[in-house]
DNA sequence: TCAATATATGAACATATATTCATGAAATAA
DNA sequence: TTATTTCATGAATATATGTTCATATATTGA
């Protein structure tokens, strides 16, 4: 908190940050998000609720999964996956804001 | 402020949100606008400074400029860019500390 | 007009990745 | 074990895009 900016941004850093926002970047992933932001759901639920394919919805999330935007909880053989961090999401909200008033 | 999350995001909406998160998901882009929010600089200057050609800052100038994410002035033959989106910034900023941190 | 400087742009190439289809893997129940 | 359900994964294809090179455009000054 009340941190100034760094001169220059190390490289690692660098590269976290583009793929968190890479993650973001597309519209199925975004509505995947969007999804879990308002609770669990297993994998064909979200396809179910998206109108996607099963394998599409598993393609992503494991993008998703690897950048630790989303956790997952198992149940028999079904998988729930929920958003794993509110912080991402309040950066989404913030995003979608912008993006409607401009 | 205070709004609860609507139940959908509409196509349009979307689409920007994914955008503005891809134009973010570069990490050239991303270098640009770092240079970006510590003043103006022209184009040249910010080749210079990140050690990258003219031709490749200007195409990705031109990504950041038609989402609206810099603006520029002109001054004889020079044209100096600065950032155009202090809440932009900002949403950087929470994503690099986020980075940081995990 | 002509030269010099700064920036923009078009084409080409290489690379990344989203989606689909087919199939594999894991857990459960009979 | 076998069948069923749910999810994950690999291959293939199509598409998108970042970088480079060459060149065009715009402004200024002589």
């Amino acid at each position: 908190m009340g941190e100034h900016q760094p001169e220059s941004i190390d490289d690692e850093t660098l590269y976290k940050v583009s793929q968190i926002f890479k993650a973001l970047s597309e519209p199925t992933r975004i509505k995947i998000m969007y999804v879990l932001n308002k609770g669990e759901h297993s994998v064909n639920q979200i396809a179910e609720t998206l109108g996607m394919l099963q394998s599409t919805v598993s393609h992503q999330l494991r993008v998703l999964k690897n950048l630790r935007l989303v956790k997952f909880r198992r149940e028999g053989t079904t998988i729930y996956y929920s958003a794993d961090d509110e912080h991402v999401f309040k950066m989404m909200e913030q995003t979608i804001e912008h993006a409607r008033h401009n």
